[in-house]
DNA sequence: GCAACATCGC
DNA sequence: ATTGACCCGA
DNA sequence: TCGGGTCAATGCGATGTTGC
């Protein structure tokens, strides 16, 4: 057999904070979906991280991978560029979920993708998995082409400080950390690689919670909006807190007053299974997310701390 | 045609 | 995607 | 004690499916 079945993805490890070293280099963490290409000896097919095929997808991506020489598994991510010209996961996943022929035709032209290889998995036929990271990032630079659509991902030696500057510079999302030396771990997450993510910070108010089958599931965040003087829900948040702070929210929400109005002007809808309850807005709770969404919601929020503080405070900034 | 739900990308 | 709880082994 | 690994919760938002 030329090729391997499908592989997970090697991955990194969560890293708190950017830090230099003589033995990483440093990436920048590129928004989209992850994608490995498995260059066939007659055909080119793409699968994503769970192993879920996306080669109909990028019919694009697959034309160009198709001049590449046979026996090549290659690692990356596929990502489209917003109006501001930065990575756009929204973006890319209409690409990415579509499913029926036509969909996918028409989204070809008006949502081009780009795939942002950052390394070799099979090379020749044979594994390079054993290989240091330096060398297989050395065979993909002779074998890539020059051509718009696809793109080896940079790297900077030593300096992950800087890096990760400019990305919280330019608002992206972060970068990743890579042991230069190291070989590539299918399916696995170790040091080898650490991600550094850029975190957006708020302070919001709590407004209400959800519950399912009569238990606290998550809290209904606000912010403040100090020129019509109300409050706007802006997200949920459950991720961060401890089994004795729900304890404590939970008592908190027993012994506060009952029958309160929906705080917020933009309520969100319920989604199955779940009830809604409402508070008065006035604990503060610090948050961080990756960005707003669209239509001003928080994507991929989680607690940090529950703050003493003024609602009146909690506003957008 | 629409609304609710399931699934899946992060 | 995120976290917390839990188990296990060094 | 610390780090890994697993498991099960949760977040937003996109499409597809189903049922009416």
């Amino acid at each position: 057999m030329l090729l391997p079945a499908p592989l997970k993805p090697m991955e990194p490890i969560n890293q708190a904070m950017p830090f230099d070293s003589d033995n990483y280099l440093f990436q920048i963490k590129w928004d989209g979906v992850r994608c490995l290409a498995y260059i066939y000896k007659n055909e080119v097919r793409l699968f994503n991280r769970k192993l879920n095929e996306r080669t109909k997808q990028y019919p694009e991506l697959i034309t160009l991978l198709n001049t590449l020489p046979k026996g090549i598994v290659l690692d990356g991510e596929i990502i489209t560029l917003g109006e501001d010209m930065k990575p756009n996961f929204r973006r890319v996943l209409k690409r990415d979920l579509a499913k029926s022929s036509t969909k996918i035709s028409n989204l070809i032209h008006r949502v081009p993708v780009f795939y942002m290889i950052f390394d070799i998995v099979y090379f020749e036929g044979k594994s390079v998995i054993d290989k240091p990271l330096l060398e297989r990032q050395k065979i993909l630079a002779q074998i890539l082409p020059e051509n718009p659509l696809i793109k080896s991902v940079d790297s900077v030696h030593h300096n992950g400080i800087n890096l990760f500057e400019i990305a919280e510079r330019e608002s992206l999302e972060g970068i990743v950390a890579k042991e230069m030396n190291s070989p590539y771990i299918i399916g696995e997450k170790t040091s080898y690689w650490q991600k550094i993510k850029v975190w957006q910070k708020l302070t919001g108010v709590i407004g209400g919670y959800s519950t399912k089958m009569g238990e606290i599931r998550s809290l209904l965040i606000g912010l403040y909006n100090e020129e019509n003087k109300l409050f706007y829900y802006i997200g949920n948040a459950s991720s961060g807190i401890s089994h004795n702070q729900w304890k404590a929210l939970q008592q908190y929400f027993e012994s506060s007053a009952k029958d309160t109005k929906i705080p917020f002007i933009n309520p969100p809808k319920k989604s199955k299974g779940e009830e809604y309850y409402w508070v008065n807005p006035e604990i503060c709770i610090e948050l961080e997310y990756m960005e707003w969404t669209e239509d001003f919601r928080m994507r991929n929020p989680k607690v940090i701390d529950f703050s003493e503080g003024n609602p009146r405070d909690c506003v957008f900034s």
